[in-house]
DNA sequence: TAATTTTTTTAGTCTCATCTAAAAATACAA
DNA sequence: TTGTATTTTTAGATGAGACTAAAAAAATTA
């Protein structure tokens, strides 16, 4: 139906609109780690297809075709991801780029057979949502740890950084999906943070703060 | 590693090989559905790459790396097709599409953890091997119908055509891998085949039992 | 063996997705 | 508001993989 790279790039707008309301050129380069002038020539494209709204120097926006595409696609990542932790006993920072080739195989169907084999999940191992066969899929309502204060009390749910380092690092610290976590301190130098889990206390920094999501 | 185009030569090739010695362009062209000018430009950067011998107008053949690659993919497609008959319930007339495009995924951890987690099957649900992790299989010992004699007792256990529309006439007749059936009669005007199955008797054409394989 | 047919290769185009370099539009600052 | 910096688009090129048409080689037939 789409090519590899019209379904990349819709899947990008997508990922950038949940920020910012028009997405700009640079940002879906950056994001795709390509050239301007290239993304220029595919917008045309996808726009001749009616799948984005764009004219020229405003930036862009999906249509509601471009969002069901987009959302297909997440689904498809989501539920292969699912599958390689889940049934293939993959480590949640191994599975993202077999899932970036996998998410582009076509059939609706397998990817109904396949959500229903899993008894139809959720949520990814990162704490994603993962759309249903419509489209539906509910709006993260998790907090990185950076926004709230002292004395609260949450359980790790997801992350915004999906990079292998990052996950490792929170592997190798307990710092995993499901565990119940209480913000100790805040450091006020650094804005390091102390948690305490499972009686433990853990300091992590800023940076990891801000890309670790808990569900309050 | 290799392109999709690539990818589909060399099975098309090794498919070809087990046929004929030397591959021919033009058998090359009607397998893959394409002209006898793309295929030479393909050869030409195969055998630069070292996967294929090709010297012009003396057709090709596969170098063990290219064997190796093409074994490969062969594995992967099967693997994939007899997950989603056995996993996903589709039936054996509908995964031969899906499993072309899921052969290219590239990961061979991931094909060795499905190969796992499907307590390594030997046989796709077309009855043909499944080579294991390092490229060894055995290679098919069954006989068409239509080459045994009257009285010959054996098990349906492989199909030469893969078409849906040859398997979905083998299943409307009930003549599925695993059954046991028995040659009874062979008419000696259109080479037509008269099987005995549970009891029952069931006349199928010549083109039929060219294509219907058992094991004895 | 010579003529004809078939197969294969070459030459030249096309589309898709990418790139670099240069031009045009927009944004920002003095 | 005018000049500079940044962003975006255009122009032109490339490589992969396909095509058609024509030339060359090989195979077949007379
Ligand atoms: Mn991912
Ligand atoms: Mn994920
Ligand atoms: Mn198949
Ligand atoms: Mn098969």
């Amino acid at each position: 139906m789409y090519t590899l790279a019209e379904e990349n790039y819709l899947k990008a707008i997508f990922k950038l609109s949940q920020i910012t309301e028009n997405v700009s050129t640079n940002q879906i380069a950056a994001e795709l780690a390509t050239k301007a002038s290239s993304v220029t020539d595919m917008l045309r494209k996808l726009a001749e297809k009616l799948l984005i709204n764009y004219t020229r120097y405003q930036g862009v926006s999906l249509t509601q075709t471009g969002e069901k595409v987009a959302i297909n696609i997440i689904r498809r990542h989501r539920l292969w991801e699912y599958f390689l932790v889940e049934k293939l006993h993959f480590k949640w920072d191994e599975v993202h780029d077999m899932a970036e080739e996998m998410e582009h195989i076509s059939s609706n169907e397998l990817i109904d057979r396949l959500d229903e084999f899993m008894g139809f999940p959720s949520r990814d191992p990162h704490g994603d949502p993962i759309p249903d066969s419509k489209g539906n899929f509910k709006k993260n309502d998790l907090k990185p740890i950076s926004v709230v204060g002292v004395n609260t009390c949450g359980i790790i749910s997801g992350v915004k950084d999906h990079s292998t380092a990052f996950l490792q690092y929170l592997e190798k610290h307990g710092l995993i999906i499901g565990k119940k976590i209480t913000v100790k301190e805040i450091i006020t130098y650094d804005n390091a943070v102390i948690l305490q889990m499972e009686n433990k206390d853990i300091q992590i920094s800023r940076d990891v703060a801000i890309n670790l999501l808990i569900a309050l």
